[in-house]
DNA sequence: ACCTCAATATGAGATATCTCCTATTATTAT
DNA sequence: ATAATAATAGGAGATATCTCATATTGAGGT
């Protein structure tokens, strides 16, 4: 993990730091820093304390909740603009999650001892806290509840739609199967299911889509 | 849907009236009034627009989301002190959910179109908005990766330890097998799988708890 | 270049869970 | 009260999904 003075970076990063200054309390900003993750490096783990409020500017990450049997689950994909610790600064959560870098991760990091009372006081963070945990909840509660009411095809289907980049899935296997909650083994049997039904073909490592129609059919219905 | 003066429910509720008055902004207040719910009625449809924010004083409730195919799933119980329309209220739903009452329910209702400026300049307001959110987001969030890790005996025994009463388990099946996310003939398997093991005894429709040790070994164990 | 560990790949067998069907009680509405 | 609807109950058979075992391939570190 790399430290990066916030005017440093400002510097290189100019509109992102517009938005930043439009959306923090001057006083907050002061204390605030830019981090630097590598892929696969720890954001957060579980068992240790949470010492800032990140705000993920560029790069991808992955929270995982661990399970008292040990078994981890992976339960959201973060992107640009998501917090990372927030519910930390609202003391809610009492079980820390691990987030992961996926790839090389830049973070606007808030020290929590001195920004808590800053930012719990300022009207259009709490605004933006509020609309950003209801948008959340929201999609968490979509990605569950698709789980539960849609068997594995019906919701492979959707979730490569949701990633597929130019007609090609590329997604890491392992990841994958954590994330839509099937084990590998029959993640595997489902994409070559897909493969012999023609909606996908393999090259190498990676999927392409050949039939987009078809694969959106099987996404929105049952059976 | 019986509506009532809050002035008129405050004599009676003294305690009550008084937390709430507390809690929100008295311009608010001033809009607001009590709805009376009866058993099974609708608070919410998933097809019509909400016009109130509502704050459950009384009963339980319960929230269904509404799937493309037809289908419903429970995700939520609602019990006093829950929202219902908080997401409306800060513009982050699409997709409304229905919102059913369980037993009798007893509602403040904030009208909408009145109320929404003053409740979202309010820093007390949006800071107990913002914890109520992410306490629901991770709530949410263990009773999903709890249905994905463990398998049923296991969730259902969680499921029983949490809503028994007195040793006696007595929800209805039908909703259970709803918010536990399995089919209701697999729940009476299950059932009965656990009085043939000697955790449950059967009176009549209610289920008694008659090894509560073993009941809490395996909803906390896999197997 | 070599070693190690993670990811990909597939087979075989077990089982958790589902669907469909059919009775038998409760509960609610007319 | 009686009809109608919802909840409880269980049988039979299908299958979606899991576990375990094993082999191959790829990437990162020294």
């Amino acid at each position: 993990m790399e430290k990066i003075n916030l005017k440093d970076y400002a510097e290189n990063f100019v509109d992102i730091y517009n938005d930043i200054q439009e959306t923090f309390p001057k006083a907050v900003l002061n204390q605030a820093f830019i981090c630097k993750f590598s892929s696969n490096e720890y954001i957060v783990r579980f068992d240790e304390d949470i010492q800032y409020l990140f705000l993920l500017l560029d790069g991808r990450a992955k929270i995982y909740i661990v399970h008292e049997n040990g078994k981890r689950a992976l339960i959201q994909f973060l992107k640009k603009n998501d917090f990372i610790g927030e519910l930390s600064l609202i003391e809610v959560e009492k079980n820390l999650k691990d987030v992961v870098a996926i790839d090389d991760c830049t973070c606007l990091a808030f020290p929590l001892a001195s920004s808590k009372e800053h930012l719990l006081n300022d009207n259009l963070f709490l605004h933006n806290l509020s609309k950003y945990l209801g948008d959340k909840l929201l999609k968490r509660t979509d990605h569950y509840t698709d789980m539960q009411d849609y068997e594995f095809k019906n919701r492979l289907a959707k979730y490569i739609l949701q990633i597929e980049n130019d007609g090609c899935f590329q997604e890491k296997l392992t990841e994958t199967a954590e994330y839509v909650g099937v084990s590998y083994r029959h993640l595997l049997y489902t994409l070559n299911q897909f493969h012999e039904d023609g909606l996908l073909k393999k090259k190498g490592r990676k999927y392409f889509i050949i039939n987009k129609e078809k694969l959106e059919r099987l996404s929105s219905k049952k059976g």
